[in-house]
DNA sequence: ATTTGTTTACGAAAATATTCGTAGATCAAT
DNA sequence: ATTGATCTACGAATATTTTCGTAAACAAAT
């Protein structure tokens, strides 16, 4: 494996990834005016920021222009399977339906995402039968 | 509400919580010789964590022995609403559906799981039918 | 070419979280 | 009543995370 993501996220990183995620890519300036809508933070902050996790290998970025442009180097996937793993473990006695149930509860789904997750289910059922 | 939850639990004490939801109740050193098997720290430490917690209001405490026993002093179910609402509004971009996707990929559930998340799913469907 | 605004880099302060050493209390067994 | 084991309390050192001030580079507009 070439990406090194020994480095876990800390709690602001993962505010700057999931917006990267979303985004795709962009600029501190970008990434701050989006955080600055939930928190509250300096500009250099979210600079310095970025900048350490760069050097973590948690952001690529581009620097041939004056102003640098950001993405993601770490999949969201594989940081959402490592979260989940975790919070399994430690919150939820193990048990990732338990997880499943507490997520689907209070969460009003809408009709066409219980669907989405039905199919899946009947998916998952094939695939052990066999 | 009288419990006060203003101050939510660092990682640390996550994993004394959830130690101490799942044995109901617990002195240091019971939850010091779990906690052992999978960290690294001195007794001291669980100690003060501990006591920590009870200062915040996060755990309670029986005095009247020479050895104080805990317990949670707030609920399995309301904390992990609490960090599964964080969690797919940071990373799994606002869309529950999605994180219960992931959980259920790559977590091999059991049939008697699965069974029982179907049928939640259709008890979800005819209250919102109606 | 000077000013203005925006950017990066850097260092270090401030805030939080974790760890542990040491002292004193308590109790059981010698 | 002295020893040894175990416990709590407390303070402080460490480590980690977050925050921001300041300086220098750069470009666009005056």
């Amino acid at each position: 494996m070439s990406t090194a993501k020994n480095n876990k996220p800390t709690e602001s990183e993962l505010e700057i990834l999931g917006i990267l995620w979303e985004k795709g890519s962009g600029t501190v300036r970008d990434v701050h005016e989006i955080l600055e809508k939930s928190k509250d933070a300096g500009y250099t902050t979210t600079l310095k920021l970025m900048q350490i996790m760069h050097e973590k290998g948690l952001l690529k970025r581009d620097t041939s222009n004056k102003t640098h442009v950001y993405e993601a180097a770490i999949s969201q996937e594989s940081t959402q399977q490592q979260l989940l793993n975790k919070m399994i473990d430690t919150v939820f006695n193990g048990s990732a339906s338990q997880l499943v149930l507490q997520a689907l509860g209070n969460h009003r789904s809408s009709q066409e995402e219980l669907d989405k997750i039905k199919q899946y289910l009947n998916e998952i059922e094939q695939q052990q039968k066999k």
